[in-house]
DNA sequence: CTGAAAGCGCTAACAA
DNA sequence: TTGTTAGCGCTTTCAG
C-alpha cells in the first residue's frame, strides 16, 4: 500500500499492446520514421492518444547517449550583462532543440568545480561555462574530455576551448583616453577582483593608456558586496591633489560609485568625471547622465551558442576557435562631454 | 569506424570487474550504504578513483524513476523583480540537491505549454510555474498530472495548485492612497497588459481607492515593447486638465515613462507625480528619485521553493497551500514627498 | 514493413 | 556481507 499514489504514466509497450503492434514499431511512428504502414501508424497514433501518452526523455537519453541538453555555469545573472548573455544564450540554444540548464558559480572554484561535475554526470551534451573562480586547475581534469566546452567571456588556460571574449583591454585603454582627452591627468582606476581574466585585462588597458600619456596610474581593486568605494572615494578625496575622473572596470563597481558620490553630493563630471565598464540601466536618466563602455551581451551569448551547437554536431574535431567582439563607447556627460 | 570519436567513460561494470567485486557491491558503495566490508569499499574507491568513474545519473535516473531536477517556467528573467526570484528559488533548490531546469515562455500560451510538456516529459520531479500565458486551459490537461507544481506570482485557475503571491490589489490601493494623500486628484493609471493576473488585481486596487476617494478612474493599458509610454504621456498632456500623478502598474511602464518624462523635460515631482510597483535600479539616484512599492522577490522565491520541496517529499497529498506576502513602499520624492 | 530481443548504466530484490 | 538477476522505458539491430 505504499506507493498508492500515483499511478504509473503509459509507456510505449502500452501503447503497443493498445494498437496491436509489436513495440518496435510504436517506436518507430513516435520517431516519425518512414518504414511505417499507414495502417500501423494510424492505430498507433490513436493508442498515443487514447492514453495520454508521453516519451520519457530520460530512457530514450539513456539508449542514444545523449541528453540534448547543454549546461550553462556563470557567476549569478544578477547584473544586466550576464542577464542578457544568459538570455542570448537560451534562445539559440532552444532553436537548436538543446535544453539549457543554468547553474552558479557565485565566482567560487569549489562551487564552480562542483557544478560541472554534475553537469557532466547529467551527461550533457556540451557545456558553456564562465570560469570565474581563481581556481582552474579542473579543467584540465579528465571528467571534462569527451564533453565540448566553450569558455565564455573568459578564457580558460591550457586545454584549447573554444572561446568567446570581448576586447576588454583595448576597450579599456580607449576609454581612459577618452578621459584623457577631456584634459583628465589624474584618473583612479577602480575594480573588484572576481574575475580574473576581464579585470585583469581592462587593467592593463588602463595602464597602457596611463603610461602612454606619461602619467602615473592610480589603482585600487575593492572587495566585491563589501559596498566600499565610499571608503576609496573618501581617501582620495582626502588626497593634497584628488583625482579629477575615475575610470571604472565594471558594473557593480559604477553603481556602488554612484551611490557613494551621491551621498556626498558630490558634482559630476565638474569634481569628479566617471567612465566605466558595463551600461548601468538608466544610467541615461541620471542627474548626470552615465558615459560607459557597452559589451555587445547579445552577441557575446549568440555567438557561444552557436559555437557550441556547432561543436557538438562536428563529428570530427575542428580546431579550436576563438571570437573577440568589439565592445562600444557610450558617449553621454559623466566623462566631461557636453559640459563645456 | 563510425564512433571512432570519443571512447566511452567507464561504467560501474567496469569499476566492479577492476575492483574484482559484484556490480551490487560497487553499487552500494557508490551510495554510501553501510552494508559493505570496509575491504570491499576500499578496493571499489580505489577502482573508481583509478578509472576516473562518475555516475551516470540519467541511468540513475531511469531506474529510481526521479530526476531530481525541477522545472522553472518563468516569462522571462529581464527585469531585476524575476532575476531576484529565480535567484532565491535556485538556491533553496540546490540546498535540497535538485537541479533547477529554468525555461521561458515568453508570456505565450503556446510556448508555455510547450516547455511544460518538455520538463514533463524529462522526468521532472515538480514544476514551479508563472503562468503568463492568457489561455490556461493546458493546467488541466492530464499530461501534468502526478507532478507537484507550484504557481508563482499568478495562480493557476481550476485545479488546487499550491500558489505563492503577493497582496497585488492592498498595495496597489497603498500606493494610491498615497499619491491622494498628496491631495493629488487626477490620478492617471499605466501598465501593460501581459501577466493578466497581477496587473487585474493590481488595477483593481487602482479602482478602489479611487472609488472610495470620489474619484474617476483614469486607466490606460499599452502593448509591451512598443514604447508607447511617450504617446499615452503626449495624450494625457493635451487634456484640459491633464493628471498630477501617474500610477505606474510595473518596472516596465515605469522605466518607459522615466524615459518619456525625461525625454520631454517634464518636471517630478511639481508637473506629474509617479509611483509604481517594482523597484527600479538606481531609481534611488534619479533626479527626482523614485518612490515605489518593493515586491519581496526574494521571500517569493524562497517560500516557492520550499513549498516544492515539502510537496516532493510529502508521500501524501496535503491540501493545497497559498502563501501571500506583503509589500513595501519605498518613499521617495517621485511621489511628492519632501518636495515641500 | 514489422516483431522479437538485446541492451544503455544503474538500483533493488533475492539468494547465497 | 555479497553476487546474481531482473528490470526502468526506450532504440536498434536482426530476422522474418
Amino acid at each position: 500500500m505504499k506507493d498508492s499514489g500515483r499511478k504509473k504514466p503509459p509507456t510505449l509497450v502500452h501503447v503497443a499492446r493498445l494498437a496491436g503492434v509489436g513495440i518496435g514499431t510504436a517506436s518507430r511512428v513516435l520517431n516519425g520514421e518512414s518504414h511505417v504502414s499507414q495502417q500501423a501508424a494510424a492505430r498507433v497514433q490513436a493508442a498515443m492518444k487514447q492514453l495520454g501518452y508521453k516519451p520519457n526523455e530520460v530512457a530514450r537519453n539513456l539508449k542514444v547517449r545523449r541528453s540534448g541538453a547543454v549546461g550553462i555555469v556563470v557567476p549569478d545573472i544578477g547584473g544586466p550583462f550576464m542577464a542578457a548573455c544568459v538570455h542570448a544564450i537560451h534562445e539559440v540554444l532552444r532553436n537548436h532543440h538543446y535544453v539549457p540548464i543554468l547553474a552558479f558559480s557565485h565566482g567560487d572554484s569549489q562551487t564552480e568545480r562542483n557544478e560541472l561535475d554534475y553537469l557532466v554526470r547529467r551527461q550533457m551534451d556540451g557545456l558553456i561555462v564562465v570560469p570565474s573562480g581563481l581556481d582552474r586547475s579542473h579543467y584540465r581534469e579528465p571528467f571534462l574530455e569527451g564533453t565540448p566546452i566553450v569558455a565564455f567571456d573568459q578564457p580558460i588556460p591550457g586545454r584549447a576551448f573554444d572561446a568567446v571574449l570581448v576586447k576588454n583591454k583595448e576597450s579599456a585603454r580607449m576609454g581612459v583616453e577618452h578621459l584623457l582627452g577631456h584634459g583628465h591627468r589624474r584618473i583612479a582606476c577602480l575594480g573588484v577582483f572576481r574575475h580574473a581574466y576581464t579585470i585583469k585585462n581592462r587593467i592593463r588597458g588602463y595602464l597602457e593608456a596611463m603610461e602612454t600619456a606619461g602619467l602615473e596610474p592610480d589603482l585600487t581593486i575593492m572587495e566585491p558586496g563589501k559596498n566600499q568605494a565610499g571608503t576609496h572615494l573618501d581617501a582620495w578625496l582626502r588626497r593634497a591633489d584628488p583625482p579629477t575622473a575615475i575610470f571604472s572596470l565594471n558594473e557593480l563597481t559604477s553603481v556602488e560609485l554612484l551611490h557613494a558620490l551621491a551621498a556626498r553630493k558630490i558634482s559630476m563630471p565638474d569634481t569628479i568625471a566617471l567612465l566605466g565598464f558595463d551600461d548601468v540601466q538608466l544610467g541615461e536618466l541620471l542627474p548626470c547622465p552615465l558615459t560607459s563602455i557597452r559589451q555587445p551581451s547579445h552577441q557575446l551569448g549568440t555567438q557561444a551558442a552557436n559555437l557550441l551547437v556547432e561543436r557538438m554536431s562536428a563529428n570530427g574535431d575542428t580546431a579550436s576557435r576563438r571570437l573577440v567582439l568589439d565592445t562600444e563607447l557610450i558617449v553621454r556627460k559623466s566623462c566631461g562631454c557636453g559640459t563645456a
